[in-house]
DNA sequence: TGTGATGTTGAATG
DNA sequence: GCATTCAACATCAC
């Protein structure tokens, strides 16, 4: 599920009932998604403690304790936080769930155990050590054309790279291939500086739009490919045939006769 | 009921 | 180093 946008909407929920309160009890009930850390080490790591901050970086979500040490939520496919105040509400695939003194559980929802949970003593190393790349929501637009000069990989599978840009995935990455009018399979280092600087302003304004709107697609504008990702749909404005394939390895839809191939 | 798909990523492979 | 493929996992739609 979860982009820039949809990581972002999670971060504004913790930050909302996650801080400032203690941790009374952690339970581990699947200690799969924990990637560094036994659940004892993790439990006794959080338990007395109070998280004080959050902090975003692509589609890694990390939350500040007390202690000086961070809690790593990058979340998968599946992954959700879910709040709640009656045991009774707990989700089926809870992998482990973080009890505060209001009351309050912050529960961790995870099907297909795609997320990974790390504690860490120092995020800011650990962004290093990952490579992240800047943040697409503010990414500028020199290190945005540098993401694409000389490559011979698909325009898609750069904006999906997180090493270059963090934070788009499969979805948010069509929509910018659509809005900018670009064919997903161009290759990086054949568009222009003009395509790049176009596509760069898309990158921004979409990610920025789904911000500000929580992630809720449903009232994204009608105009934007995401309603139309479908082949049986008529395209937006009615021009074109929509398509599907596979690009950089992932399914991919776009709009032929809309979006410029660039070899 | 089998098959193929999935809003991700890193390890393996060429 | 770079580009591509596949496995990790559970569920759901044909």
């Amino acid at each position: 599920m979860p982009e820039l946008p949809e990581v972002n909407t999670v971060r504004k929920g913790f930050e909302r009932i996650g801080l400032s309160q203690r941790i009374v009890s952690v339970q581990v009930h699947d200690d799969k998604i924990l990637r560094n850390c036994s659940a004892e080490a993790f439990c006794k790591g959080l338990e007395g403690h109070t998280f004080r901050g959050t902090y975003r970086r692509g589609k890694y979500f990390f939350a500040d304790l007390d202690s000086g040490a961070s809690v790593l939520f990058h979340l998968g496919m599946t992954g959700d936080i879910l709040y709640y105040s009656d045991e009774a509400e707990r989700s089926k695939h809870e992998r482990f769930c973080i009890a505060l003194e209001d009351g309050m559980y912050i529960g961790f929802d995870d099907p297909r155990k795609f997320a990974r949970i790390l504690l860490l003593q120092d995020r800011e190393a650990y962004v290093k050590e990952v490579g992240l790349g800047p943040d697409a929501l503010t990414i500028d637009k020199s290190a945005f054309r540098a993401a694409f000069k000389g490559r011979s990989a698909t325009a898609k599978a750069i904006l999906l790279n997180q090493s270059l840009m963090a934070g788009i995935g499969n979805l948010y990455a069509d929509e910018i291939c659509y809005q900018a009018r670009i064919h997903p399979a161009s290759r990086a280092g054949a568009l222009s500086t003009r395509q790049l600087n176009k596509m760069h302003q898309k990158t921004l304004d979409i990610l920025q739009l789904a911000v500000d709107q929580d992630a809720y697609y449903k009232i994204y504008p009608d105009d934007w490919f995401w309603k139309w990702r479908d082949l049986d749909a008529r395209p937006p404005g009615g021009k074109g045939k929509i398509m599907r394939d596979k690009v950089a390895g992932r399914t991919t839809y776009w709009i032929e006769g809309v979006q410029k191939l660039v070899k």
